[in-house]
RNA sequence: CGCGGGGUGGAGCAGCCUGGUAGCUCGUCGGGCUCAUAACCCGAAGGUCGUUGGUUCAAAUCCAGCCCCCGCAACCA
């Protein structure tokens, strides 16, 4: 079997964490370990997009190099992964020496092949920011946005990748390749794309420095994909050159089994630029592209407007890591979009890992196991009744069906597979009835059914330690067996029965799960600033039956996050930048919608201006508009102008949202338009 | 005509490619058990599969139209 490498994307270094790059990175935590256990050799690789002209402005906004901004911003993303047990083998940095080297040893290799060419690239330039703008960024008759200053249509001298020619090679080898990309459907866009004819692809800026320069002609640095892909490569020593690359040699295609997994944001760049770049190099492409969907949290998407933005820290804080992954893996189907649910992680950590799993091990070891056996597991043995049989047979197919979803990278069937197993276990235990066993004291047909019940349990330990590592460990420490160690060349993926020894001295510890109860419950969703609206109807015993709503009714919503709402003096400002706000009371005098516009608002105010200033506010989902013409509104009024739908905003009206909606801001009083609000 | 996903018992989903008795989890109701984390097990109720039309002996499944929801992008200042 080829070594298997994964990776995750590399993460955007101005970002932090949130629940969707923990998604992505816990998924390939889970391939990793599973393909370790069956006696793989696994790599996996994360890693961080440290370059671009946003973090070199981020960081000069700070005061400091961009290399001491990623320097600093790296942590929280080494942090979380520690935390969420996702052990990657390596994480790179685009920033890193190696990384760079690397990439331009690709790009030299794509340019000695004739395929990278010297062009022109033209399109507006404003000389204040140094930078490019597409026609689409620009304000009205061609201004800058940043300095409200004309733009000039300027030729770029840049480097090309001869993408164009690569539009029958890429559909000539996705046809050889039907399971190239990952879901069918994604891959069917894929396609089409590319059918439409692929253009030659501008790979170098010479409009910021912030970037790897181009090999021989330092003025340009490297289009940021060109960059960041080669990440992938980068991290294995590749490509070779007169240095050996062990790595490189044992992980890469042909030799081993490349798997990209990705958003579906990004499946473009991966399915056809990367494929397309490698090729061009004379080197193989990655075997497989899973694009993952995207996460609603609590049936709404996640914006920094609602400040939904959900941080996997708080959520591993309250619910324990493993549960987290658990749910993450088990509840939203790999490939298709999904919904992070509070009240179905709940549902799930009481219903399946509490009651189901755990319960299962704690009533036959922590009762009957120290009461009539002294302890300790009994002498292993195969069935000796039909319903040891049914157990034994379940065992095995659960674990066979089990290990082929994981193969085909379908998580959440494989749990599902493992739960068929613990139900069979339960069920097993009721109709064997082991405390009446003990009751007579039947020593013998007692051993037998709980050498099955513990055998069973044994193999679900194996076959959740991928996603539950650590409360796989503390399973098998209760069995009182010895950790798990994954071997190269062993596959410890439960295939027979009878592998758990007897004689051994069990430890029966604190239940695995813990139940959350009601009060705990609430106690954790009021700590993560999760509000329970209504009763949901999957955790609560609601008799009334909720009126048909939209899903957000029903559902919990996520006001704040607690971490950044809890202490006012962790983002304290001083007065100076208070001062640096002009608030002023305005009087709307007219209100429309923006033609073809969903959200926006289009309103003159006066705000104490000679002239009334015009304001677009993203309000028209809450508001009619005439519903606000007289209101006096609080205004921020020396906010940058900016331009929506071709329509310049001069300011900002203040308003609050909460889960019920929204409302402007408006002063009680009769207070003359354009007065101070401080 | 921007791109994509979806509408299946109260909730969340599977089934649709490869037509043929509608399946799973949760919830509800009833029962059992009492080893266990008020856990576990059994049973029941509940669906004209968004809608209209077509193909077919037969449609949740195939085809066409329509309605509605969600996401992406363009408008969250």
């Amino acid at each position: 079997m080829k070594p298997f490498y994964v990776t995750t994307p590399i993460y955007y270094v101005n970002d932090r964490p949130h629940i969707g790059t923990a998604y992505s990175t816990i998924a390939a935590d889970v391939l990793t370990r599973y393909a370790r256990l069956r006696g793989r050799s696994a790599r996996f690789l994360t890693g961080l997009d440290e370059h671009g002209l946003k973090i070199a402005r981020a960081a000069e906004a700070q005061g400091v190099t961009p290399q001491e901004f990623t320097d600093r911003m790296q942590e929280p993303f080494r942090q979380t992964w520690q935390l969420l047990t996702c052990a990657h083998d390596d994480f790179i940095r685009t920033t890193e020496p190696r990384h760079k080297r690397k990439a331009q040893a690709l790009w030299q290799r794509i340019k000695e092949r004739g395929e990278i060419y010297l062009g022109e690239y033209e399109d507006w330039y404003c000389v204040g920011c140094e930078t490019f703008y597409t026609e689409k960024d620009l304000l009205e008759g061609k201004i800058c946005p940043q300095h409200q200053k004309p733009v000039e249509r300027i030729k770029e001298s840049s480097y090309f990748f001869r993408l164009s020619k690569y539009t029958q090679v890429l559909l000539d080898f996705y046809e050889a390749h039907p399971d190239f990309v990952k879901p069918a459907a994604r891959f069917n866009e894929v396609k089409s794309f590319v059918r439409e004819g692929l253009r030659d692809l501008s790979v170098s800026r010479t409009s910021f420095r912030w970037g790897i320069p181009v090999p021989g002609d330092p003025e340009h640095v490297m289009y940021v994909w060109f960059d960041a892909l080669s990440n992938y490569m980068s991290a294995l020593g590749g490509p070779l050159e007169n240095e050996p690359a062990p790595l490189f040699e044992k992980f890469w295609p042909p030799n081993g089994e490349l798997v990209h997994l990705v958003g579906k944001d990004i499946l473009r760049f991966h399915a056809v630029y990367w494929p397309a770049f490698l090729l061009a190099a004379g080197l193989a492409p990655p075997s497989q592209i899973w694009a993952h969907g995207w996460l609603t949290v609590n049936g709404q998407k996640m914006s920094k407007t609602l400040g939904n933005f959900l941080h996997p820290e708080p959520l591993a804080e309250a619910f324990g890591v493993d549960a987290l992954r658990y749910y993450l893996m088990r509840d939203i189907a790999f490939g298709q979009d999904g919904d992070f649910s509070h009240a179905n992680l709940i549902a799930r950590l009481n219903g399946e890992l509490a009651n189901g799993l755990g319960n299962l091990l704690n009533r036959v070891l922590a009762s009957i196991v120290q009461k009539s056996l002294d302890g300790r597991i009994p002498a292993p043995c195969g069935p000796s009744d039909p319903e040891d049989e049914t157990l034994q047979a379940e065992a095995l197919r659960c674990a066979r069906a089990a290990a082929e979803h994981l193969d085909s990278v379908a998580p959440q069937r494989a749990l599902e597979a493992v739960w068929e197993l613990v139900s069979a276990a339960n069920r097993y235990v009721d109709r064997t009835e082991p405390w009446a066993l003990a009751k007579r004291d039947d020593k013998t047909r007692l051993g037998q059914v709980v050498y099955h019940v513990l055998e069973t349990v044994r193999m679900i330990g194996v076959m959740i330690s991928p996603f539950m590592p650590t409360k796989a460990q503390q399973l098998r420490e209760q069995l009182g067996l010895d950790p798990l160690m994954a071997t190269e060349g062993r596959d410890l993926w439960p295939n027979v029965w009878g592998a758990l020894p007897g004689g051994i001295l069990t430890r029966p510890g604190t239940p695995l799960f813990p139940r959350l109860d009601k009060d705990q419950e609430r106690a954790a969703l009021e700590r993560l600033g999760v509000k329970l609206e209504a009763n949901a109807g999957a955790t609560t015993s609601n008799k009334t039956a909720q009126p048909k709503s939209k899903k957000p009714a029903q559902e919990p919503t996520v006001t704040e996050p607690a971490t950044e709402a809890t202490s006012p003096t962790d983002n304290a400002i001083t007065y100076d930048d208070f001062a640096k706000l002009e608030l002023r009371v305005a009087e709307v005098l007219t209100a429309e919608r923006v033609p073809k516009s969903d959200k926006l608002l289009r309103l003159t105010l006066n705000a104490g201006d000679p002239q009334p200033r015009q304001i677009l506010a993203g309000i028209a989902q809450h508001y009619a508009p005439e519903a606000l013409v007289g209101k006096r509104v609080i205004i921020v009024a020396n906010l940058k102008p900016r331009k929506l739908m071709g329509l310049e905003s001069q300011g900002m009206v203040l308003a609050a949202s909460d889960e019920t909606g929204l409302f402007v801001s408006t002063v009680s009083g009769d207070v003359k338009p354009g007065s101070l609000v401080k």
